[in-house]
DNA sequence: TATCAAAAGTGGTCTGACCACTTTTTAGCA
DNA sequence: TGCTAAAAAGTGGTCAGACCACTTTTGATA
């Protein structure tokens, strides 16, 4: 039938029994997987075979290998994906701009569904947020940014958009200043009352003026 | 200095290499890359290292390999890289309407920032496709859409755009059917006026008429 | 009990070997 | 000469074993 797609790619099927070891033994983030000479013996394939799965995962930063430790279901979202991808396809000053006009795409989509939809958008979170503003002053930039991407429910999406924070670093997690205070008040608000465009205007305001370029 | 971040991961290094080499050799995509024993010898590094780098490279989709004939710059965009990541991460049903829905949202933007530059919205390309419509009454939905991915000009959004196409395999490459057709003509026309909004509902009624669920 | 050295466990790498498959070369035939 | 088929070379796929570097565990000693 499919023997055409199944026949090959015996180190993808390495992959996929891995996948199904993790949930068959229960194994949650952050815990240790079996050595790669056990894996190799119950998979009944060579170690040299086991290594190259793993090194995949471990470049999709699906797991992370420690020398001499063993290795791990990966915990936090450190993936090396965006950057050996830029490496090899977006070499100039362009890529960067692209990380971000991409990730703001995500965000945007996310600020859409959620101002659309009432459960989203009366969640207490926002008011937080809101709250936080106006006593403290400042909020964490990239924690609203990751709330709203969450919230928004598209875990494809949440995936590809650690992704492409992790690529920004350190210039997203910041806290916010004085002049972007009502601006991300006025987000926050409108999105709260189903005010798509307004809140989408903030939006663009924030990421206009919050950055230098 | 950065020490800690540069001395662990011998194996990235040979994917930097890697590219390093391509770059030098100036091997376009689709040509031939060096054996895994010469490269193992270029480098100065055992075979083993080489493949792990290079399976990772080629579940990401960057390169493709044929047994017995050899190791090739990746020419067409078949990744493995969403399949590999929901096979971790996204399980359930839902999966699949997260790649669709993820995959839309590039294209929505793809279609707003097209119809907001005139240099992009007055291309021949979209006449090309009305005229093609009138006349043959169909044309094919992936090409439509890759064409206003590409020329929306974002590459890293290209770039995972291709993933998900991937993922959603033939259900997006087909000829448009007689319903659609005046849909794509509307979303068309809008798109080259700058009708941006009127474009945008275009798209989603052709998004939510073409296919079944 | 506390300390620390030895042992065991683990990932990192290299080498060599063999197999399966593809491409190239060569030899033989028409 | 020209073509075909067999042989050879090239290449990826896989495995086994070895050694190193590092971490964790163990156990003996003070």
């Amino acid at each position: 039938m499919d023997k055409q797609t199944e026949q090959k790619k015996v180190f993808l099927e390495i992959v996929q029994q891995l996948r199904q070891l993790i949930r068959m033994e229960k194994i949650q983030a952050g815990e240790k997987l079996p050595s790669e000479r056990v894996l190799s013996e119950r998979l009944g394939v060579g170690r040299s075979s086991v290594r190259e799965a793993l090194r995949s995962l471990e470049l999709l930063g699906l797991i992370e290998t420690r020398h001499g430790g063993g290795t791990f279901l990966a915990s936090t979202h450190k993936h090396q994906l965006v950057e050996v991808l830029s490496m090899f396809i977006l070499e100039d000053e362009k890529s960067k701009k692209d990380v971000e006009l991409t990730r703001q795409i995500h965000e945007k989509e996310a600020i859409r569904v959620i101002s659309c939809t009432e459960i989203l958008r009366t969640l207490p979170v926002w008011d937080s947020f809101f709250v936080k503003l106006e006593i403290e002053g400042t909020v964490n930039c990239r924690d609203v940014l990751r709330e709203i991407i969450i919230t928004s429910g598209n875990r494809l999406s949440l995936k590809i958009w650690f992704q492409l924070a992790a690529y920004d670093g350190d210039r997203l997690n910041r806290n916010s200043t004085e002049d972007e205070k009502l601006i991300l008040q006025t987000m926050l608000k409108s999105m709260q009352l189903g005010y798509e465009k307004e809140a989408l205007r903030a939006y663009e305001q924030w990421m206009g003026t919050g950055q230098t370029f």
